[in-house]
DNA sequence: CACTTCACGCGAACCGGTTCGACGATCGGC
DNA sequence: GCCGATCGTCGAACCGGTTCGCGTGAAGTG
């Protein structure tokens, strides 16, 4: 069913049954009427390929992976969510394309292919040849995250350094003076991810500030290696009575690690960081953290990109977000027993 | 940089530099050579809408969303991650489609505008009326998940009737006698979702079988609903003294509830269910649980539909899973203390 | 009544690929 | 030296839309 078969039943031209549905030319109202009932008749849909090489936008918007393996955490389950939603309210499709491995085999494929009008990035890093090489040969995108030099570029990000020294000051204003960092992956943070670098070096100056020992980790983006880190933490520096995360994926192996060293949160030990909501309230208690606030991100960038699709001459714009700290349960004021392990291990066994 | 330009700069006509690149016909091996220094030297690439019109395939294949709103749970990220890399490593891209509150639309789009050359559907009802549709008019799809009728259809699915039953064995070779079942939200068992469905019936059946006392419950998909459910149960009976849960996302919010009411588990309760290995894994105690193979289940889903598309004529196929329950720490022999509750209330508290 | 004006609708060209039928050149066989 | 098969290439048609220029009939104007 074409759309020759609808103007034929019409016994009309093609040109005016496209007339007729796109309306950039008046079509009297007998026409019009005929057309339509046809098409209602016939279930007819115009073929989305056809469109698209004749007009030259697929009216698709694709999502660029992380090359971070088979390996998601739940920020971008919801950036995907948000964005996907987003984008239909728009009518715009979304395509997604895992830059994994072979990275440049899927991801130049929706560029060189023309499968999408634009793209939206995430997993941001602060030197990101797939941004440089979009904006080189000016393709429209919109990052989730920002890279060193953002200027001249669309982009809604978290300011990681500002919030990660939040969580420094809140633990700092509580008396703590020995906290930790775990951060993301040590291969990501070579790899130049923003949030890790930004967020470490927040973290870093907030503490020099604020005259805090500190000690920095980086940790798998899973339970079992958070587990690990945590002790390793407490290894390292017993006297630890806190510490700031921005690795959610890891966040119920350093629960875990610390009931099972004995240390209770909050009372002998704090916990924060920066973490979507969904996560910090799953965790007992609820962690105190900086919420990401993914879902309004995905909205945004979708924002961003179509108003870029819409007026490809606009000067480039960006959100730049500082959510608060949410307080929840898991931070307490550092200082009724600092070192000595708590005196119950009671609720710590684990036995089978 | 169409295929007429590569054309006239390497010297022969449109239709050969086609048959040098599908290789549909012989070519030369020098025109070949000619053909192919243009195009690595222009970095030319087929334009992916009007390959699509001309030969009546996207290599698209659509994942199609769950009306649950914007509540994703943490198994259809898995389901997102594993479909969308199977599928690039048979070269299809991944459209996602939210079939959300005003699904139709959406989803009509996939098919109607032709986008995708075949569907992959999620969060399967027993009567699915998309699946009744898709088949109704032959359009290639499998679905993750079965109906009630699934014979003629292609599906990978879970035994969600079995694996209940197998997690109620499990509590009543444990010596369990009076214990709850948390099935996923109220709104979804009623809307006809299989797993709610098979697994409820599957509970039932196993604890009547085994002359236990039970008793139901619907949850929301998240934490502070696995808060209150909890609480319900333990003021409805009790004497309760293990649960068996599907709703992943209400996992934390059910620990929360049992630490609070001072129950430890697995000491004074024990909880289990069907759940993706990475969530039960994030809890503490772990969770022992029956672990949902959702990477492997996307990958199969476009195995199926990958030899479907090739192989239009091949009858229905489909795999059914029954993973086995995975040992953790969270149950362990009813009796010790089966009805008093936990004489230290320590670890329960939760002060800000 | 002749002339412009306008509203509508038509046909043809185009987007960028694929595919089919045909044609010229080369080759081997008798 | 002529004929038929084979190989490599070309031109044209087609996929299903969109868009431009033009023609036609009716309405408006002096």
């Amino acid at each position: 069913m074409n759309i020759g078969e609808i103007a034929k039943r019409a016994g009309v031209s093609r040109s005016t049954v496209s007339y007729a549905l796109s309306g950039k030319r008046p079509v009297s109202e007998d026409t019009r009427q005929k057309i339509q009932r046809v098409i209602d008749e016939l279930g007819y849909q115009p073929n989305a390929s056809a469109r698209a090489l004749a007009n030259g936008r697929t009216n698709t918007i694709g999502l660029v992976f992380p090359p971070a393996g088979n390996h998601y955490t739940g920020m971008q389950l919801d950036f995907i969510g948000s964005v996907t939603e987003a984008a239909a309210s728009y009518d715009y499709d979304v395509l997604l394309s895992p830059s994994g491995a072979d990275s440049d085999r899927s991801f130049q494929r929706l560029l060189g292919e023309r499968r999408v009008d634009g793209a939206i990035l995430m997993e941001i890093r602060l030197a990101d040849d797939r941004l440089d090489h979009l904006t080189a040969v000016g393709f429209p995108s919109v990052a989730i995250g920002r890279t060193a030099h953002p200027e001249g570029s669309w982009w809604v990000g978290l300011d990681h350094t500002a919030l990660a020294a939040a969580c420094v000051h809140h633990l700092a204003d509580l008396g703590h003076r020995r906290i930790a960092f775990v951060n993301r992956p040590e291969q990501l943070l070579r790899a130049g991810y923003e949030s890790a670098h930004r967020g470490l070096d927040g973290f870093t100056k907030a503490a020099a500030e604020r005259g805090l020992t500190v000690r920095t980790y980086c940790c798998g983006d899973d339970p079992a290696s958070g587990h690990a880190c945590l002790e390793r933490i407490l290894h390292d520096d017993p006297a630890t009575t806190a510490l700031v995360t921005l690795n959610e994926a890891a966040l119920g192996g350093l629960y875990r690690g610390l009931a099972q060293a004995g240390r209770h949160v909050p009372r002998d030990f704090s916990v924060t960081g920066v973490v979507a909501s969904r996560w910090a309230e799953t965790v007992t208690p609820q962690l105190t953290a900086a919420d990401v606030p993914a879902e309004q991100m995905g909205r945004l960038a979708v924002d961003l990109l179509v108003e870029r699709l819409d007026h490809p001459d606009t000067p480039a714009r960006h959100h730049l977000l500082t959510p608060p700290i949410s307080l929840r349960a898991s931070t307490a004021p550092a200082g009724t027993t600092p070192t000595a392990p708590a005196a119950d291990p009671g609720p710590a066994s684990t036995h089978p």
